[in-house]
DNA sequence: GATCAATATGTGCGCAGCGCACATATTTGG
DNA sequence: CCAAATATGTGCGCTGCGCACATATTGATC
């Protein structure tokens, strides 16, 4: 029989393979580590992104955005443009960043379904909806949507299962 | 309907919120972070692993096991003690370092379960099985199954669903 | 048994990624 | 109009890691 620990021990075995195969792959595309791939993507979800809403999304300190936006930028992947409030940074993916970006979900979906492939499609069917179930019944503010969808492919989630607002406070 | 990839994506999306969790938790209890956590937890599968080894599992380069190994060393987890051959070092965890290993795992595990508990028991259970046979369904080496384990709780995990020995060539 | 390749470890050096503390500029609120 | 809040940039240092090189021990070959 197979107890809630081991259960929960296998999700994070599993987790740990996916997160590997994710790194390791966005590595490669993009030649850097860190948050730093997912900047890329979270950047793609709305151009003039300001670099202290990035920071919340991304949980890093700010000069460590700022340092990372500095990377993106010299890597010629980002641009900054001045934002509507004159204090702000509006930060707009160039059309190179846009190409990473869209190989950089490539590489993660392909990570991920060369590991789910084994399933059957209704075992991937049933696996699916009980990972969607779990993630909407999570108690996340928005900030914790956003950071936990911080590398998810919008060309593929249509509607993401986690709930737009609870009862938690946002930060 | 959900597509392949769509379920991939919540896949993705769920290990990367695990992750950050687990190694949040990891980073308190050890005030470290990269693979050194995993390789405290390595380490406590069998007193006197060699430094290569360990290597090998965590997927790091020679010198930058050496130095993590430094880091433990100085932080009173681990021993070096002469191996049985003259070249190896034996790698043995102190009282400390087994404290620490505990402790590093049951904040494994309760940061998984409490993503976990939102499903009832049955869908829990599903979800189990489901894992346990994609799991079971992988082709790896035998240094993929050390890999994907590094962090696994030994006390939970009674049978692991990996299988011992296929096609895939070591190294 | 001497020699050379293989194995295992340690070290000098540098880089990437990040946080803390501080400085600066703009906006907002009283 | 001025102080607090907001947003960004910088100096500095630390952690985690890889590359290239050095060293020590073992095994293989003659």
């Amino acid at each position: 029989m197979e107890t809630e620990t081991g259960i929960a021990n296998l999700l994070a075995a599993l987790s740990l393979a996916v997160m590997d195969r994710i790194e390791h792959g966005a590595r490669e595309v993009v030649g850097r580590g860190g948050e730093t791939p997912a900047a890329l993507i979270v950047l793609g979800y709305g151009q003039g992104m300001t670099n202290d809403m990035l920071r919340r999304i991304l949980g890093l300190s700010h000069s460590g955005t700022v340092r990372l936006v500095d990377r993106l930028v010299s890597d010629q992947l980002v641009e900054r443009r001045p934002g509507k409030d004159g204090r702000e940074v509006a930060l707009h993916l160039t059309a190179r960043g846009t190409a990473s970006r869209k190989e950089l979900l490539a590489s993660r979906i392909s990570a991920v379904t060369s590991l789910l492939d084994v399933l059957s499609p209704t075992e991937t069917k049933r696996l699916g909806a009980l990972i969607r179930e779990l993630l909407a019944r999570q108690d996340t503010s928005e900030m914790d949507r956003f950071t936990i969808c911080r590398m998810c492919d919008d060309t593929v989630c249509t509607n993401c299962p986690l709930p737009t607002s609870k009862k938690k406070r946002d930060r």
